[in-house]
DNA sequence: GCCGTTTTCGGCCCGACTGTTTTCAGTCG
């Protein structure tokens, strides 16, 4: 940790540094449930949808759910002085390579303490040593087959660089399984088949790959699902369950339940941990005990123990519980449960966008015409679609001016005469996505804004700033009446680039304030704002737009990654604007600007 | 260590698979 108390740590490095705590005590063989309330709090910290220090300032840890008065008082510590006791304590203790042993997989900490306790072990490398060297089948409990497994678990951690892989790969990845599967199989094999997991939350990056599925042959199922061209490893195989990785190092897991047993198991595998921990307590506090397969009667008072209910749909078992269905992307333990005793939220839905405002032609980095843009997206149904180049001064690229945006002006002005002719109620409108510079003026002339139908403002050079710069800069941008839209906020790209260190508290304070629309980023790699923000920015009175910041025509697509996402957010139909009619749409923006 | 329309003390979710065992502990999800 940094002696410096003044080094402001992300909401991110203090969860980790509480997961530290957790992995440690789990060496030394803590209390469980201990350890579990640490993990729980790395866990909350990690997702809280507002800066710590904020929450810190304000007196407001002991709010947060699973935080108590002796972690709020680490947190403390940890915010003020830069340090844990308790934990400078622990390292102290344990050798960072043996926290490190526990990332291998099969080695977890009952293990990893023996090898440094009876073998002297305390890396990695010296792990793999001592494996290759034969030395450690001499520890009882241990033999030949140990040796091999931890040699391979070695080799797995080393191929994947990072053990979570974003969403944009894992799906596409995941659903080639799923076709191949049962391409591979007589039809009706399989009856039923799902991606569960954080997958089905959709989460912006996955663990494990979990699909499952029903079928009266779960042998066969099995050895097919084993057998498929792109598994590189097997790393279980069992009658109903095997699970095996992919060249790119992910692992996907398979399932196979009977057809009565599907609600239960859906819901099991879709997670999240904490959601199925927090329904399991439910059931339990109504007498029945809870797991994949079934509700079992546990201490009901009117049913002998042992009694079986079955649920063919998630539905149901929600249902049982009392609760309405909760939707996939919810399930965090986040205040879901108590939300789902209320009523059912209905969530925005693909279908419900019917526009998108942030798009890119050839006249920036676009690899598209503008009719080229326009014919997909009247293929997709869409009722308009905003053409938004780069500004000028973006160096990577191209982009327009006031003389360029005259040309686009002219084509568009052509097209949409052409769709009103045939009869379409089609239309295109011309806007850009403008640089929010450096000092937080604009890459085009507030004039040349003032003659377009939607502006998007979006930061792309100078993400490194400094808190205070990026946020005055960006705040300046929000209140600028002509700009319509904040995109991609922090500007983070999953697993390559942070966010910025932008105070998006007041940023999306500002949004609310000002009408300035906040764009939830539907790429894949961006995800921007993220569920967690999403949701923090609907709390806080803004309105949102899902765009898909289409470069390509075939990038149209990728609208499900931001749905979902807003989704996780519990954003509906009525916080998105884009989900308006052109007229209203428009009418929306205009009334901001009047405000402002 | 957290938490409370059964509790401020006494709970805290449940099962498959593996390897090395002869009945189970460890790991994982």
């Amino acid at each position: 940790m940094s002696d410096s108390a003044t080094a402001r740590l992300s909401n991110r490095q203090v969860a980790e540094i509480f997961a530290a705590i957790a992995d440690l005590m789990l060496i030394l063989g803590e209390n469980r449930f201990k350890i579990i309330a640490y993990q729980n709090a790395a866990r909350t910290i990690e997702e809280l949808n507002r800066d710590i220090h904020t929450i810190h300032a304000a007196g407001e840890l002991r709010a947060i759910p699973g935080i108590g008065q002796a972690i709020a008082e680490k947190i403390d510590d940890l915010l003020t002085t830069g340090h844990i006791p308790l934990y400078d304590k622990l390292t102290e203790q344990v050798p960072a390579g043996v926290v490190e042993m526990m990332r291998v997989p099969d080695v977890g900490p009952k293990t990893a303490k023996r090898l440094w306790e009876e073998l002297d072990i305390t890396s990695v490398e010296g792990l793999k040593a001592a494996a290759q060297a034969g030395q450690i089948r001499v520890l009882k409990g241990f033999g030949a087959k140990s040796e091999e497994k931890i040699l391979k678990g070695i080799e797995l951690l080393a191929r994947r660089a990072d053990d979570r892989t974003p969403i944009g790969t894992a799906r596409p990845l995941a659903e080639g399984v799923i076709a191949d599967l049962l391409a591979a199989l007589p039809e009706g094999t399989i009856q039923k088949i799902e991606l569960a997991g954080s997958l089905r939350r959709w989460r912006e990056t996955i663990g494990d790959v979990d699909i499952l599925a029903v079928s009266e042959q779960p042998v066969a199922v099995m050895e097919a699902f084993r057998s498929l061209p792109q598994v590189v490893d097997i790393l279980g195989a069992g009658d109903r369950k095997s699970s095996v990785t992919l060249p790119n190092g992910m692992q996907v897991d398979i399932r196979v339940v009977e057809a009565r047993h599907w609600g239960a198991a859906l819901a099991y595998f879709t997670g999240s941990q904490a959601h199925n921990v927090a329904v399991r307590e439910l059931a339990q506090k109504q007498g029945w005990s809870l797991n994949e397969y079934a509700l079992t009667s546990d201490g009901h008072p009117d049913l002998p123990d042992g009694e079986e209910r079955f649920f063919e749909t998630e539905e149901e078992l929600y249902a049982f519980l009392g609760l309405a269905w909760v939707a996939p992307e919810m399930r965090e333990n986040s205040g879901e449960i108590q939300a789902a005793r209320q009523q059912a939220n209905r969530l925005i839905e693909v279908g419900d966008i019917v526009g998108e405002l942030h798009s890119h032609t050839i006249f920036s980095d676009g690899k598209g015409t503008i009719a080229e843009m326009a014919a997909a997206a009247q293929a997709k149904g869409y009722a308009y679609w905003n053409v938004s180049d780069h500004s000028i001064g973006l160096g990577v690229t191209q982009g327009v001016d006031a003389a360029k945006l005259a040309e686009q002006r002219a084509e568009i002005d052509q097209l949409n005469a052409g769709y009103a002719a045939a009869g379409s109620d089609f239309r295109l409108l011309l806007g850009t996505e403008v640089e929010i510079l450096a000092d937080g003026s604009l890459g085009l002339a507030d004039e040349v804004l003032a003659g377009l139908d939607v502006v998007v403002a979006s930061i792309h050079i100078g993400l490194r700033q400094e808190r205070e710069a990026i946020t005055e800069r960006c705040l300046k941008a929000v209140r600028n009446p002509h700009v319509d839209i904040l995109g991609h906020p922090t500007g983070r790209l999953i697993g390559r680039r942070e966010p910025s260190d932008i105070d998006l508290e007041r940023v999306l304070q500002a949004c609310a304030e000002t009408g300035t629309i906040a764009e939830i980023n539907a790429n894949p790699a961006r995800l921007d704002l993220s569920g967690t923000y999403a949701r923090r920015a609907v709390e806080l009175g803004c309105t949102l737009v899902i765009n898909c910041d289409a470069h390509s025509t075939d990038q149209i697509d990728l609208l499900p990654y931001g749905v979902h996402t807003a989704r996780r957010g519990w954003v509906t139909a009525a916080d998105v604007l884009n989900t308006r009619p052109l007229a209203e749409m428009l009418g929306m923006l205009k009334d901001r600007k009047s405000e402002k």
